[in-house]
DNA sequence: ACGTTATTACCGGTAATTTCGAAATATTGA
DNA sequence: TCAATATTTCGAAATTACCGGTAATAACGT
């Protein structure tokens, strides 16, 4: 991931419904959850909540799998570890010898 | 930190010439560095800058200190770190029995 | 006091985001 | 096919973000 991807993802999962949303799917388990679970849950309006569901997606942080006419969100683990890895081996100080414990 | 506080700072770091200023200063060291150098590292025009500093100041990401006419910006790896952890601890499955590897 | 340097404040224009009701689409079960 | 359910698209308003030129401020050296 470059800085430029990075950057996309902070942005979008820096939101607090899209944090709340992303929260709650990663605490779910592997399997997610269907869209209208999430939006009685966070009690956010439907048209509201596609807009941010399709943020994350576009984020790369969940994907979506139709099952008959529920659609439900599974939440992409490996794309917040990678961002949590380039933030911690790029925003951390160069000099090593000068690091704090 | 709540979701609220994690948002913000996920929101104000998602930009790519915040996250490369932070990037930036972070490598740095712990001493920061002026906004000019910053600035012309980064090739970004005057005003802008200070609208993205600006921003990382409020995140609670950076702060300034003033020496004589410069202004160096020090990064505060703890927010960030803070950040790591929350994202760590609250957006991962609950369940462990379940967690892979 | 004056010129120089470093940085911010102000401003206006443009673009993007957020919000959400209402209508539309898709899917299923009967 | 019809009604019911799940979700999205459309549309439109309000808000916020972004950008960068220019003017203002702050601090220094002489």
């Amino acid at each position: 991931m470059d800085v430029d991807d990075v950057a996309k993802v902070l942005k979008d999962l820096g939101h607090p419904h899209r944090l709340r949303i992303f929260k709650r799917l990663t605490r779910s388990g592997f399997d997610g959850l269907p869209v209208g679970v999430l939006r009685e849950d966070l009690d956010i309006p439907h048209s509201s909540m596609t807009h941010h569901v399709a943020a994350l997606v576009s984020a790369g942080l969940i994907e979506q799998v139709r099952e008959g006419r529920i659609l439900r969100c599974v939440p992409k683990y490996g794309r917040l570890w990678d961002v949590i890895a380039f933030l911690q081996s790029e925003c951390c100080v160069e000099d090593r010898s000068r690091q704090i414990d």
